[in-house]
DNA sequence: AAAAATAAGTGTTAATTTGACACTAAATAA
DNA sequence: TTATTTAGTGTCAAATTAACACTTATTTTT
């Protein structure tokens, strides 16, 4: 069945940029690959690609990240579309972009992606620092109002840990009292017996999130940080 | 110039599909056609149409607006893409889903747009019943982090208006005076002499946005609503 | 002209949450 | 044993919240 509504549409490359950002203890980062194929061989950029026939945008996003990174189910947030007709110099190409936050140490050696530091990102091809500028304002929303860095934090992690990652994204200093004691207010946290010593010598016990009350108590979360609302 | 890179990649049809919310004095609406054209002839959908060859999917997004309903210059938010493979039965179209709320009095009669209640909406095409539910939450997330509100009413309303907005669109009761003291608090809303008489007796006080220091205000109206955060 | 009806508008209080503030505790290294 | 380093904790005053019901202005009815 060949519709005339159909046909009389020009078709359009579709594509799917990540934007990855990485954390390790102090700074937040970003993951970029330099492009061996052209066009713009040899130039930063994110991890991109064209959508197939058969997959959704999502399936693409996942594939492409592993393809060039070896990044595998990571969730990533479809937060934007880059659509200007001519913001590829060569031909039309629609980018849905997508981010996550991981911790940098997932990431295998093996592959050509490089972790800068976000105030350090080199120029990209294309109108990919726009992306991550509106990437990175995306994630300093959704952490004022999710605990979703719980998730991307490995599955334990201590106080000091998440403190420092949130003073990386808002690039602010946190009142260490104040803020702990909403983290425990949230009632999400599980204290372990364990402690990391590696970053102190009296250590840090770990905590891991309570999965059970997770959903529920998501909205509890809402002003995390004391008048950091993002945007 | 034409590169082996775009040349290896099938080109999808893309749309743009609008989800129009309406308010006006009681309760939340939604803006539907009824297909005058195959594919789905008949049916009811949203307002929907493909992405040309030289305007963006914002563009896309208003054109397709104004052609079907006569809707010019809303401000529409792009907020989720479906591009499930099957979406469609006919041919592969990954959509581009924008929102935003409006006064049902705005629409002309010429079009053949119609309001459903939100609660009415009949069975539409494809998977336009899961935008819709989409848009709606987005809506109810965005009306408690920021008074857009107040730009989506026309330029002056009265208190008890803007209260059974935010009533609707929860679909929950608020109380009168903790809202009213919360919507003054913000020192967003100007009071005018005049008076709305056409809903009650007494008649109430019109308001309207103080736009001077409505852009570095935006962010106290967080936690606008008690414990009602959306989603 | 008085009374009834309707929706607008307003205040208090107790409980909770916030943000500013600085010391003690635990472990290791010197 | 002393010094060093980072983790972990408590108080208080101020602000914000949510729960609560009566008065006011106007029109309609009698």
């Amino acid at each position: 069945m060949t519709l005339d509504f159909y046909n009389k549409n020009k078709k359009i490359h579709l594509a799917v940029d990540c934007i990855i950002f990485g954390f390790n203890k102090e700074e937040l980062e970003i993951l970029l690959i330099q492009r061996d194929f052209e066009p713009e061989k040899g130039k930063w950029s994110l991890m991109g690609g064209f959508v197939e026939e058969n997959e959704s945008p999502d399936d693409a996003a996942q594939r492409v990240l592993k393809s060039l990174t070896g990044l595998d189910h990571i969730y990533m947030e479809q937060f934007a579309v880059f659509g200007a007709p001519d913001r590829e110099p060569y031909e039309r190409v629609v980018s849905l972009c997508y981010f996550a936050l991981i911790n940098t140490e997932i990431l295998s050696t093996e592959y050509k992606a490089r972790w800068f530091a976000l105030d350090q990102c080199p120029p990209l091809i294309f109108d990919h620092n726009e992306m991550v500028t509106q990437a990175h304002n995306k994630l300093k929303k959704k952490a004022a109002l999710y605990p979703i860095l719980f998730e991307l934090l490995s599955d334990k992690f201590t106080i000091p840990q998440i403190t420092l990652l949130y003073e990386a994204i808002y690039q602010n200093q946190l009142d260490k009292r104040n803020f702990t004691r909403k983290l425990l207010a949230s009632k999400l946290l599980i204290k372990l017996d364990e402690k990391d010593k590696e970053n102190s010598k009296k250590g840090a016990y770990y905590y891991k999130v309570d999965k059970s009350i997770y959903k529920e108590k998501i909205m509890t979360f809402l002003n995390f940080l004391p008048g950091w609302y993002g945007e």
